[in-house]
Order: structure tokens, then sequence, then C-alpha cells
RNA sequence: GCCGAAGUGGCGGAAUUGGCAGACGCGGCGCACUCAAAAUGCGUUGGGGUAGCCCCCCAUGAGGGUUCGAGUCCCUCCUUCGGCACCA
């Protein structure tokens, strides 16, 4: 018989299957359509391991389904824009271009060799320009539905990448990709308006019901909405006010204070003397903190800036503050201070001995708020509140709102914690943002006929005060589009999140010149069926493409508002413990699994040794386990298909029947419904030592053609696992055309019927008896078998049960 | 601190609706094949008592509870991991 040699047939179906478009998504047709996703990679030179874990899962969906009866759209592209390859430039003397071309095409070969089933046809890469060119168009869709603006602020910036950051790719008070601590500076940037989108963002999860809930929470907790009121108070003895975000207008009569953000625009003009000047400005000097960390650790602290706010309330003047933990970026940058009812007001109050005044009191009587330790923050009845005393605070809450909306002095609000996305990049490897700036006209976009906006190839990547495209000539000077007047281009790249936001939109029609999206064919193929990626994309990439399917809908280019209807994340792949990792040193290349294993091994090893939403421990033992498995299949054919079992002529096997089809329905909710393959491959494994067992019998006792039902059965049950190996099975077991495009097998209910059950006989709980009887008995029949039971009877010794508990086909429990 | 997930043999993990805990694989042990080994096939493998194939006890992070019956449901606690954390 024929060894099982991998490398052999593994790239003679390869070439096989190209050759024949084999997994080509096609438009149309009576097959409903089904969409299956992973997450594209950055193309960083190879393949690891998570990705062989992201792309097997993917690629066992998509083949269960096209063999299900769906036409299946299986794309790949690369996420191709980034900072790796200017820093590879700057290292290796090599044009980002150029590298990144090159590991685009090594790492579509080890895609290739896995015998992942894409369409190859809709590949793309976010670092065409036939791709950035409508990166670009739908930034100009953005501007012109004024989603896009340009505003100073202080932004997160990267000094290890010599960039701003998002607020969502600062992680713990450091970069997301090289974690160096992130500095505060103040700058002006491109940012996109997702806070116009807040409130979708957050009331749509609900209905990702088949999201993972972690997903869900974190996104929620991201968008962080809350409720709360705008009050108005009035500065003593001027014309402006000071406006304040609260959750609590309940306690607006306990307010004893005011705090405003060190950069507030109105602390300048609220410093009274040169001694409050000096405090504010060493306070200002001292703790303006220079990165997010710090300020997060800072010590909260404070001085008074000199003038008063009247509490529109009950009138009374209340000393106005600067403090160093109130927040310019959220609610209006200045708080009230009721120290009774907020642990954190209550400690800068002691801190700085402000007075402490409760208006919320459990029982609804008046306390001392001088004799507090600590806070109230529980709910109660108003006290000391003028005409709300008695109430109960939750309904004050509007009563006392209400009450200020009559005289203008405040209004109801609802506050996100989530930030508008600045995507201003001063980065070469990334897409142009396609405005120019013209001293007559201002800023004006690039018309849609004069995109791409290229990036020119010539460029000098050193790090300096400008960023690389600012210094290169040639780009920067342009006309303007309106004017024809000299005019100088926009020399920031987009955030390379905003070239995934929308990939997912492009397969339906890749390679469309005229159009970024073709209408039918997006909303043929959209939204996406399944899609399988990291968990660490959880906030950012997902939801920034949520964002931007919510805004091409309301432009009227999509027909849905949700792109994922259904999200897996995988678990990590990890060794010795930890994530695999260069800069630990604890990898292992996919690579070298293939070449010693075949692409079969590393597949079916990836989705066996763990559920995959848990992190996968990588194990060579456990590949070889795989490894054996697989020789085990192919010999168990091989030695079939090469005997002479002329003489096997025994009726067919009951028993055997059975187990085929219980395995077939294993598979198939294992694979659908459960997404659990470790345990798919399990029930393999099980179907094949039943095999074994079977043709370990005398050859006149086996039936040939209920073992070659069964082993076509199961090379079908193993083609979206090991699809070389299937392949090379079915062949050899005679099948017709090509394994992948067999039907999956049903269920026949009548094989899984039992004639026989065990049922177990339990006494007070514990397990004392099992008994084999025919299937369906009733419960009486059972209750008189178990007390039959000899051992039943020892242990009962002539008492007879005070109770009996009886589960037809499955236990017989005898309390006593 | 707040929110969420997880904790099962020597190891990775099963147990789908509350009904035989430990499927499947790894590792270990044994047998067959072999001159021998490897490979392969078959058997065995939670702990303890007793002793060798029959029986008993204990066992799903700890403790309590509900139930005829709990890995699964409820409460308290411990540990690990993830998210959020001056958000007014």
């Amino acid at each position: 018989m024929r060894e099982y040699q991998p490398a052999e047939i593994e790239p003679k179906w390869r070439q096989q299957w190209e050759k024949q478009k084999l997994y080509r998504a096609a438009e149309g047709g009576s097959r409903p359509k089904y969409y299956c996703l992973e997450m594209f990679p950055y193309p960083s030179g190879r393949l690891h391991m998570g990705h062989v874990r992201n792309y097997s899962l993917g690629d066992v969906v998509a083949r269960f389904h096209r063999m299900r009866g769906y036409s299946v759209l299986h794309p790949i592209g690369w996420d191709a824009f980034g900072l790796p390859a200017e820093n590879a430039a700057l290292k290796r003397g090599i044009h980002p271009a150029d590298w990144t071309w090159q590991n685009i095409g090594y790492m579509r070969e080890q895609m290739k060799k896995l015998g992942l089933s894409y369409d190859w046809d809709r590949e793309l890469a976010t670092c065409d320009p036939e791709y950035y060119r409508w990166t670009q168009a739908i930034f100009l869709l953005f501007y012109e539905r004024g989603l896009v603006y340009k505003a100073a602020s202080r932004v997160n910036w990267c000094p290890g990448c010599h960039t701003v950051l998002a607020n969502e790719q600062v992680e713990d008070g450091t970069c997301w990709r090289c974690h160096s601590p992130v500095e505060q500076r103040y700058l002006k940037q491109w940012f996109l308006k997702i806070t116009e989108y807040a409130e979708p963002l957050l009331k749509d999860l609900e209905r990702l019901q088949r999201w993972p809930e972690r997903v869900r929470t974190m996104q929620a907790n991201w968008i962080g909405r809350s409720e709360g009121a705008e009050i108005v108070f009035p500065i003593q003895g001027r014309s402006e006010t000071l406006t304040v975000f609260t959750t609590r207008p309940d306690t607006l009569f306990g307010v004893t204070y005011m705090v405003v953000a060190p950069e507030h625009p109105l602390v300048d003009s609220l410093v009274k003397g040169p001694e409050a000047a000096a405090a504010v400005a060493a306070l200002r000097q001292a703790q303006v903190p220079v990165t997010e960390r710090e300020r997060e650790l800072a010590e909260k602290i404070g001085t008074p800036t000199g003038s008063y706010a009247i509490n529109p309330a009950n009138g009374r003047p209340i000393p106005i503050w600067v403090g160093n933990y109130v927040l310019m970026e959220y609610g209006t940058g200045a708080v009230m201070g009721v120290p009774a009812h907020d642990q954190r007001d209550f400690e800068f109050a002691r801190k700085y001995h402000l007075p402490v005044e409760v208006v919320i009191s459990p029982d609804g009587r008046p306390r001392d708020g001088e004799a507090l330790s600590e806070a109230y923050v529980e709910a109660g009845q108003l006290v000391n509140s003028g005409p709300f005393d008695g109430l109960d605070n939750e309904e004050a809450k509007q009563k006392i709102v209400s009450w200020l909306e009559e005289r203008g002095q405040g209004k109801a609000r609802v506050q996100y914690r989530l930030r508008d996305w600045l995507i201003s990049r001063q980065r070469y490897w990334g897409v142009p943002i396609p405005l120019v700036y013209c001293d007559r006209c201002g800023t004006i976009p690039v018309p849609r006929e004069q995109l791409p906006v290229l990036l020119p190839r010539e460029v000098d990547l050193q790090p300096g005060e400008r960023s690389p495209l600012a210094r290169v000539e040639s780009f920067v000077h342009t006309t303007c589009p309106r004017c024809g007047g000299p005019a100088s281009r926009e020399t920031d790249t987009m955030d390379t999140f905003v070239d995934s936001s929308w990939y997912y939109l492009r397969y339906a029609c890749s390679h469309d010149d005229r159009q970024a999206l073709d209408p039918q064919r997006v909303n043929y193929w959209l939204p996406v069926d399944q899609y399988i990626g990291g968990v660490e994309h959880a906030i950012l990439h997902l939801l920034y493409s949520r964002f931007f399917t919510k805004v091409l809908r309301d432009a009227g280019w999509l027909q849905f508002d949700e792109p994922f209807q259904s999200l897996f994340t995988q678990g990590m792949v990890t060794l010795g413990g930890s994530a695999m990792s260069k800069s630990k040193g604890n990898i292992v290349d996919p690579e070298d699994i293939i070449a010693r294993y075949g692409a079969d091994t590393a597949r079916t090893f990836v989705l066996f040794a763990a559920p995959p939403d848990r992190d996968l421990e990588w194990s060579e033992a456990g590949v070889e386990g795989i490894y054996r498995f697989l020789q085990r299949v192919w010999r168990l054919v091989g030695e079939w298909t090469e005997a002479d079992h002329s003489a096997a002529g025994a009726p067919s096997d009951r028993q055997l029947r059975r187990l085929l089809h219980r395995t077939i329905q294993r598979v198939t909710t294992d694979i659908s419904e459960r997404f659990n393959m470790n345990t798919a491959i399990a029930a393999i494994m099980e179907l094949v030592n039943g095999l074994y067992a079977y043709r370990a019998r005398p050859l006149v006792e086996q039936s040939a053609s209920q073992i070659d039902e069964s082993l076509r059965t199961l090379t079908v049950l193993l083609a979206p696992f090991a699809p070389f190996m299937a392949e090379e099975l079915w062949q050899m077991l005679g099948g017709q055309g090509s394994v992948h495009e067999q039907s999956w097998p049903l269920v026949d209910p009548e094989a899984l019927q039992e004639d026989q059950v065990t049922v177990v006989i339990q006494i007070n709980g514990k397990v004392r008896d099992r008994i084999q009887v025919a299937a369906g008995l009733s419960r009486e029949e059972l209750q008189q078998t178990a007390l039959a039971s000899p051992k039943v009877q020892g242990v009962l010794d002539g008492r007879s049960p005070r109770q009996v508990v009886v589960v037809p086909n499955k236990i017989v429990n005898l309390v006593i």
C-alpha cells in the first residue's frame, strides 16, 4: 500500500483546484448565499500560528456551507498600509511598497499551501491605488455629509511612531503598537464624527444577538452613555455663564463649589488677583501631566480662582476652583461639586476645607454634612432642597430638570464617553487625505474624477519635524481644483483602520473600476454571515466598521446597517503559557509544521487541540497525535481499496450504521451550531475507531457495501478539516468529481433509533446497577425491572422505596 | 474599585435540556507482530481502601443551599484571565 505522503498529494490537488477555480463565488443562481469572512491579515512577512488558526476555522465554515448547498463567498486580502513597512524601510533600505508586496507574495503562497478555499479572483490590498482610490472617495462622502472636521485639541502623541493616535489606540497610557508611553500634545488634526452615531452604535448592539456578549459589553462600555443634565450657573458680577454636565441634578441644592479644567477657556478671565493667578499658573505648570498614565495617577489638586458662581437653585454664591481632575474633553470641562453625595467631591472638599451639605437622606431627615465620613451616594429623599424636599431622589432628577428648563437654566442631556475618531497620521505609508489648501478658496476636497491622490514613491522616511509627505515638494505643490491658483496638499495620511472599515464590502466587487461599491452585488452578498477574528479588535476595528456601515447606509449606498451578522472571536495560540511573539522567542513557524507533517495535520491540529474560543497551548506531541490519526484514516481506506473483499457479503450491521449516522449528526451540529471543531474531530475519530473494530471481524461477517458507504461518508466529513487527504481518499474510493463538491451527508433518523438502552438504577442518587432493556419501556415496566435487580434487592434488604423517580430510557432512582 | 469570563485526571479537553463525570487525543503501563527495535494493531489507565477483574468509599477551586438527583441552578468566598477605571 502507498504511504501517506502529504508532500506529494498536497501540491497536486492545490494545482488541480486552482485550475478548476473550484472556490469561485458566483452571484445569482438558485443557491442561497453565504458570506464567510476572516479578518484580513497585515502582511508582516509570514503567517503565524494565530493566522493558521483563524483561517483554518473560517475554511471549515466556508467548506461546510458549500457542501450544504450554499453559494459561498470566502475572500481574502491584505491590510497592507501601516507603520512596520516604514520601519523595515529605515532598517533595511527597502521601499515600503516593495517590502509590502514581497510579503504579500510570500504569505499568499503560504495560504495556498494551507489549502484555504478562497476565491482568489477577489483578492485586494489596501495599499493598491485601485483600492485606496475608493477609500479616498468614501472619505469625500463623509466630508460632504459633514462628518469630517479639523480641530485643534489635546491629542495622543506616540513618540515611538512619530504620529498621533486615536483614543481607541491608547492602551494603559501606551501606544497599541509599540507600547511607548503616549504623550499629550496640542495639535490641529482631522476627525471623523463617530460621536454623531453614538446612539445607534450603542442601541443596535442589542440586535447583535450572535455576537459574543463580551464584545457587546466592551463596546457599550466604550461608548459609555450617561443620562443627565446641563446646568447653567451665572458668574457673579459678569455676563458669562458656566455650564456643567451632571448625572445628579437631584443634588443641585448641595453644590458648594465648582471646578473647571485647567484648559477651560474661561479660566484666565475668572482668575482674580495676582496671587490666584500665580497659583493657577503653578497648577497648570505642575499638573498638566505629560502622559496619559501620569494623568490618571495624579493626585487631585486644585486652587481657587477668586471668582464666584451663583447656584441657580438657591441663589447662593459658590467659589469657582481650577482642578487637575476635571477633563476638558468630557462634558463641558466644568463640574459642580457636591461633596455630600460624590466621593471624589467629598475628598476634594475635605482636603480644601470646603463646606459639605447633605441634600439627600435615607429617611428624609436632615443630617450634618460635616459629620459624614464618606459621601452618601445611595438613593433617598431630598432635604434642604426648597420646594423639592421630601421627593424621592430619582423623581427629583426629572422635576429639577424640568424646573430648570422652564427658567432657561438647564436642560436634559445625554453624554457619551466616546470621542470623535482622530484619523490624521503623520506618516508616509497610508492613504493620502484628499484635500488641498488654497489661500483664496480655503480647504477644498479633491474632485472625485481626480482620484486617486497617489502616494509619491520617492520620499525621505527619516523621522523629523515634518511628516515625510510634507517634505516631498512635488506632492505638496498643486493647483486649487476650484480656482486653479497655487495650492498645497494635505500631507497627513489616514489611520489604517479607515482602510479596514470597509474592505468587507469591497470584496463583493473587488475590481469594479467605476465605483467603490456596486449596490447590486454588495446588497446581494452582504451582510457578512459569519465573521471570525481575534478579540483584540473588539473595540477598534469592529466599532469603526459598524460606524462606516451606518454612514454608507444613510448615504443610500447600502440596504443594511450592521455589517456582521454573527461574530466569532477565537483565542490566542500560546507556547509556554504566553502568546507566541518574536521578542519572547517562543515561535512555532507554520512553515516548519507544513514541511514536516503537511497542511492537513497543521489545520486539523489547531482545530482539535482546544475549543476555538479558548487559548490554545501548542503541543508538539499533540501534532504527532493528529498526524497519526490521519495516517490511521489513510490506512483504513488504503487497505480496503487494495484488498480483495469479494467474500465480505454479510448483511448491513445496524450498530455500525447507527455509529455512522450519529457521527454525521454530531459533526453537523458541532460545526454549524456550536462552532466546536474539537468535538467534531473527536466524533470522526470515534467513527474511525469503530470502523477499525468492525474490520477486525472475519471477512465473511463484514458487508462490503456498508464499508464502502461508511468510508465515503467518512471522507466527506473529513473534507472541511483535511481537504487534501479527503480529496485523495475520495479518488481512491472511486468517487466522482471533487470531494469538495459533494453534498453534506444527511442523517437518517431511523438509523439513530436504539433498540437496546442502558438504564442506570440509583438508590438515593447513587449508581447501584445498570440494566440493558429494550428502548421505550414504560415507567411501570422500568420500575418493575429495576426492583427485580438482585443488586437492588440486596441493598433494599426487604425495605420498599419511599419514592421512585423514573426517566424513561435513562434512569430509575429509588429513594429509601 | 466596578463589570464580565473561567477553574474538571499526569496534560489538552468531553459531558448539547439538572440524569452513568472524565468522550476524543497526548502521556504512562501491558500484550501481539518482530531475531530485535521502530512503526502498527489490540488492551489498560481519576484517587484511595480491599486486594489483583466484585465490592466499598472519595472526587469537577473552597464552603453552604435547592433537588429524588448538581460539573451544570442559587448564595458566600478563593484563584486566574480579560475589559473599564478621575467620565462628573
